[in-house]
DNA sequence: TTTTCAAATTTTGAATACAAAACTAAATCC
DNA sequence: GGATTTAGTTTTGTATTCAAAATTTGAAAA
């Protein structure tokens, strides 16, 4: 009688196994340039080869595996060239994210922000990494949908995607984190001042740096990095 | 005993297929918001509904379909709003390729664009709208390439594909096909410059002028867009 | 011992078969 | 007449089967 929210089953199996897929690889538990083994992944996912295929089908074209005609996929492992590549994209993204934010951002949005921020400084203090990790996401996030533009949003998380394996594991030394509080600092100055130009500037050397953590990461001793990522069409 | 090319069947079906389908969509054959069929698809194409399937999966992630669950697919039909953010992350894309083309262009790259230049020209001077359509596509294909970045290749590309059932058809009348023709010219000067801030610039503008014309051309009669797209994971 | 070749096995690619959900339309009820 | 149910049909989603390519394995030859 009352107002019955409906179960959604919303969720195809094709569906959950991308998404599964992408978690395992986001999250290293298939390493880059490992091979995804069809009946291996069927038994763990508990799942036919149809939707299986149909899934890695679209991560294939997210950029997250690369496939193999008659060899099947592969995960993604990319080149240092790539990664920087790869950097050189997102920046420009969370540049014009950052820009797009300052222009757009709405009170409650800019607050919410500031509140994350001290949040994010309280983890940094204890250096409680994983918390200061979740929170540092979640304020890039919320930067992002202050952009108010859905497609750059889908964008730069694709984009993202393909680093978040190696993001994953860069424990950034005390002096780098530092120094990346501080440019945090910098961007909710920013978008209180609402300056686009001041936040494009500060993102844009917030992801250099990010991008020197994970080339230093690259060039560490048992990290190989093989397959080359191509363009997809 | 020659050294000989061997021949590459490189092709997957499901490759094919998703090249194919990719075609009718950009071309306009299947419309924007028009349901994608998989018997009838099946029939045209020749092939099984497994490689469809898979084909219609990775255009579902490249953003050129939409899946409704239990629905099948329906080909992207951007709202206006939809197509205003497109147009600014595409401006984004492409101001960035211009901005590093400028500064990574060979003498040799610059030389073949200046060409392309030259013949364009004379495609708008005969008013020969084919052949102006085809040199413009090449020109920007080849400053993307000069950005040296396969990665915002790729990117430019699959955000582009999705613009480009729209842009197929829009005719620009003969002012701003002069402006465009205009702004190209600048673009090369840009180059010759190796001036990547005025290179980022005009090509924003020029992104701005053609976001005009096909906002323009959205709101002529006979014209419906209605499903929204929105972010993809 | 190392290399080479070929049969056996595994794995991928594609077609078919089966199940379930959505759509269609005729018949019933108000 | 219009709304509603319900049987029939179509269409999508998933599993299974078949075919072809790639890999492995082991025996024979250098």
């Amino acid at each position: 009688m009352s107002a019955q929210i409906i179960a959604i089953p919303n969720t195809t199996l094709h569906e959950q196994v991308a998404q599964r897929l992408r978690q395992m690889l986001v999250e290293g538990h298939i390493a880059p340039g490992a091979k995804l083994n069809e009946r291996e992944l069927c038994e763990v996912l508990k799942v036919s080869r149809t939707p299986l295929r149909e899934a890695i089908k679209m991560l294939a074209a997210e950029g997250l595996v690369e496939l193999l005609p008659n060899r099947g996929a592969i995960a993604l492992a990319l080149s240092e060239a790539d990664v920087l590549h790869t950097f050189e994209v997102m920046a420009g993204l969370e540049g014009q994210s950052g820009e797009l934010a300052a222009q757009r951002i709405t009170d409650a949005e800019l607050a919410e922000i500031q509140a994350m921020h001290y949040e994010m400084m309280a983890a940094y203090t204890r250096r409680d990494l994983s918390a200061y990790y979740r929170l540092n996401a979640a304020i890039h996030r919320a930067i992002n949908v202050a952009a108010k533009n859905p497609v750059l949003t889908a964008t730069y998380y694709q984009v993202n995607a393909r680093l978040q394996a190696w993001r994953f594991r860069s424990n950034q030394d005390g002096e780098k984190w530092a120094r990346a509080v501080q440019e945090h600092g910098q961007m909710v100055a920013a978008l209180e001042a609402r300056d686009p130009v001041a936040m494009r500037a500060v993102l844009l050397v917030h992801l250099a740096h990010k991008r020197d953590v994970v080339t230093e990461l690259l060039r560490a001793p048992g990290v190989s990095a093989s397959v080359s990522v191509s363009a997809q069409n």
